[in-house]
DNA sequence: TATTGTTATACTCTATAACTATA
DNA sequence: TATAGTTATAGAGTATAACAATA
């Protein structure tokens, strides 16, 4: 099954290798973030609005701008969602034009599996690491932020 | 123009501050590189493609599960990065079914100058970093890993 | 006039199933 | 029979443009 040409090759080592480290721990978590959605039936952008929204109750415009998507994108993804039961939509009581998403019952409970799920997935990798280790690589992480 | 009810509230702090390092991390990571692989009309999936041809000639198949993508969907994206003169197929010399898939001159250019707008995207967030911690994370991050 | 959200439209990404050619 | 790749098809994700309702 494990076909030597099925291999992908090596290629020749580089120099950014902090971006390098960086780029393809993204592409681990993300793949992990990417599975474990698909076992819900849901796109990483999906589990994302579920997640900002398990303890939020925010516009479609919020959404949109904080996910760096279109509007009508939004809407779309609010009412795909909507439809399987994970959130709701109701009009906001100040504003007339606008629409306010939370979570139903159903779409907490899905994030909230969803979010174990996550940290059984990767404790495999973080148990590579001593706890004096994983601290200082989240507070490295952390230090790394765009300015608060 | 920045309204504050444009601005997504804080939620409640939680735990896992490890994972959600890792997480908040992979996503800032991945849209520096999908922001800049929009700016070369690439998406994610073509810019790493385009990444992963950069110093190797390997077949479809080769890509699809390295990718995680199934074969008729690296048949759609050879076939639009083709069209666009990025990168070439031809026939694999060993293997009258297989075909292989190398970038173009165009193609290599491309991913070069991709790389470089990468790091310099990444530059201000590694930059607030001393030399000997940006060591660190790197080493930390390295033996997180899958196994070798 | 500007903003909020939806709709219509179009393209990319993705998988499944069916197919051809080769091994 | 099994594998490599393509094609046909369908659904989700995305953006642009035009629109209605509200501010």
């Amino acid at each position: 099954m494990a076909d030597a040409r099925n291999v992908l090759p090596d290629p020749e080592p580089g120099q950014d290798e902090l971006v390098d480290a960086l780029v393809e721990n993204a592409f681990m978590t993300m793949a992990a973030l990417t599975r474990i959605g698909a076992e819900h039936d849901m796109s990483l952008t999906q589990l994302r609005v579920l997640g900002i929204l398990r303890d939020r109750r925010v516009r479609i415009t919020v959404l949109a701008d904080f996910l760096g998507l279109d509007k009508s994108t939004m809407t779309g993804l609010v009412g795909r969602a909507e439809k399987r039961g994970l959130l709701q939509r109701a009009p906001n009581p100040d504003d007339g034009r606008a629409v306010d998403v939370f979570v139903t019952e159903a779409g907490a409970a899905l994030i909230d599996r969803a979010r174990a799920q996550v940290d059984r997935e990767l404790a495999p990798r973080i148990d590579e690491l001593t706890p004096a280790e994983q601290r200082r690589l989240q507070s490295l992480l952390q230090r790394m932020r765009p300015a608060h």
